[in-house]
DNA sequence: GCGCATAGTCGAAACGCTTCGATAGTATAT
DNA sequence: ATATACTATCGAAGCGTTTCGACTATGCGC
């Protein structure tokens, strides 16, 4: 493998022209840096990037956080990788996974102070996150998908779960439903701060009640067996149900179960929507699931890219951005059904 | 952020030494070892990856190459790259993504000449791969999960399509099935050899004919639309069939509606059986899918400990390692339906 | 014709580590 | 005692870059 000096020889310069001329970093003169691409070209030289990372102080490598969650990650998660990975190509970085299994805070840190990246990308973010409190007090550069509780001075992107139930429940208002059931990740995941389960609901109460509807929320472990039981509490709770507005894509099918069991049909007497879904999730179950999707692509692209103009120092000023789910009207929601409610009622 | 002198310094020994104390390299009095330890404690001592990845020409760090794949990744390939990330960090590895969207085999050997890798895991590997004969070429290590025309000396794990087959095969005909049909991925991947399509249909038609049975054939576009269309064919060209063996997950829908349509019951009057799929997508059908689940995550740990091994020169023999799919009943399949093969004979 | 930027280039000093060769001291075998 | 072989340590030479300070022309204003 060549080096740098072997370029310089070869093209007779200096090792220091060879690299002002590769990085542009002061003026060489158009015969010098022609003379130098040549001998690069010819001798067939690629700048080694551990030491150019060691000289400069700038790996560019960044690492993206990933947490083995207990929900287990989905369609939606490998999105975040994919184009996290693909932006960090596409501005000349690497990418590199961490899991954070590590438990301990101190076993991350290790991870940022080897100075093999020069910043981090986090997701999976809950409202009490102690890896962003380690690396607001390390000073580590770093971008979220997702939120905490105090988001200031942090580059971040976000679904805009407002903005996304607003959507979906004006999808289902204009049907003619009144009564809709939120089925929500795990207690657990709530509990833990987990921001959409938090948000979601939160923005699905305001929402429905903003709207003069009646809204009713529940937990549910990711099962066929608990959407199964989930849904049919939604349905003691409120009787007059007739549409469910599900967060958590393994419990669609005992949802679907537990309204064929009732006999009803989907869409004629219940409606479904999916939210923070994705279209290959919704497209699995009959029948086909009408869903908000996650625009996952573009959160893995905006945060890298927002980690990397950081580290590259082009903005100062911090960026929020949230962007909603996209509405994509399936086969699982309809009209709000007349006959059925009325039965109830009686 | 202390280097390496300065723990040296605060021990009160040479740099060497303390190199030598942190790697084993060379024999260190226990009395010495601890001031060091005890001064790198104190320091709050990390050693630098990217100097110490220069200096020692092992970087310590692998890259996954993984293709924006015409298919669209999925859950299995998620646990690859899972599973690959742990069991790098578990050997003490960084994992790097590359996504080989990088047409020009030139790009992937730049990638590889950086030095920043000190090998690569390949993945979606087509019999005749590009990126494989350049690795070879250039003589750079890396390991494969799956296989090409030539694997003589590349370690490598893969699907044991051989064994899934028997054993999903055997599974239908001791329900009594005796006509099967396959359903494969797109015309296409077939063609450009993509390992999965070619072998699983090879041993398909193999263990079928080895039993006596009848076994029919398609290709399948990955979409719902193509699922009961494709369906509709295999039952065109035998009409005898009573199962289905599928390895395209989104057509599993397709499928589901074609036979509904018939009016016929899952798996009363037709079974099917999903292979190199997961729990996961399984379970989001109803009824849920007869799976023989791929192995991802064993895949991704062992094709990743493999290279490891090689690159520590731990051994020098090359591994091959095939591992079955895991069979899991579900709701899908059941006893062959003898009247209504013979009502289609009448 | 003089001072002064500025373009273009060079040499050398980092960057933080690994590793080689040398040296001194301590056992072990002869 | 003497050669032999370790053990434990040190100093210095890299690894392949970036970057700083210096130096030489060259052009320009006046």
């Amino acid at each position: 493998m060549p080096t740098m000096q072997d370029v310089a020889r070869h093209a007779g310069v200096a090792l220091s022209t060879v690299s002002y001329a590769i990085n542009g970093t002061r003026p060489i003169s158009e015969e010098t840096r022609q003379r130098i691409f040549d001998a690069m070209e010819e001798l067939g030289y690629r700048p080694n990037a551990l030491a150019r990372g060691l000289a400069s102080k700038r790996s560019r490598i960044i690492a993206l956080l990933f947490p083995a969650a207990k929900r287990g990650l989905g369609l939606t998660e490998l999105e975040f990788v994919i184009s996290a990975a693909n932006a960090a190509r596409e501005n000349g970085y690497h990418l590199v996974l961490w899991s954070t299994e590590i438990r301990s805070a101190a076993e991350l840190q290790q991870l940022m102070q080897q100075g093999l990246v020069d910043g981090v990308v986090v997701m999976e973010i809950h409202d009490q996150d102690e890896r962003i409190e380690l690396l607001r007090t390390i000073d580590f550069p770093f971008a979220m998908i997702g939120r905490c509780a105090d988001n200031s001075e942090i580059n971040h992107v976000d679904i805009d779960f407002g903005q996304t139930m607003q959507t979906v429940i004006a999808h289902l208002m204009g049907l003619g439903h009144t009564h809709i059931g939120f089925l929500n990740h795990a207690r657990e995941e709530f509990e833990a701060g987990y921001g959409p389960a938090v948000r979601a609901q939160t923005r699905f109460l305001e929402t429905m009640a903003a709207n003069g509807l009646h809204g009713t929320t529940r937990f549910c472990e990711p099962s066929l067996e608990n959407g199964h039981r989930t849904v049919n509490e939604l349905l003691a709770e409120d009787p007059d149900l007739t549409a469910v507005i599900v967060m958590n894509d393994r419990a669609i099918p005992g949802i679907l179960r537990a309204i064929a069991d009732r006999g009803w049909r989907i869409p004629a007497d219940f409606s479904i929507v999916a939210v923070v879904s994705s279209a290959r999730a919704a497209e699995m179950t009959i029948p086909t699931i009408t869903t908000a999707e996650a625009p996952a692509y573009e959160l893995g692209s905006l945060a890298t890219e927002m980690l990397i103009h950081q580290l590259e120092g082009e903005k100062k000023e911090i960026s929020e951005r949230l962007i909603p789910c996209k509405l994509v009207a399936r086969e699982s929601s309809g009209q709000c059904p007349g006959e059925r409610v009325e039965l109830q009622k009686n």
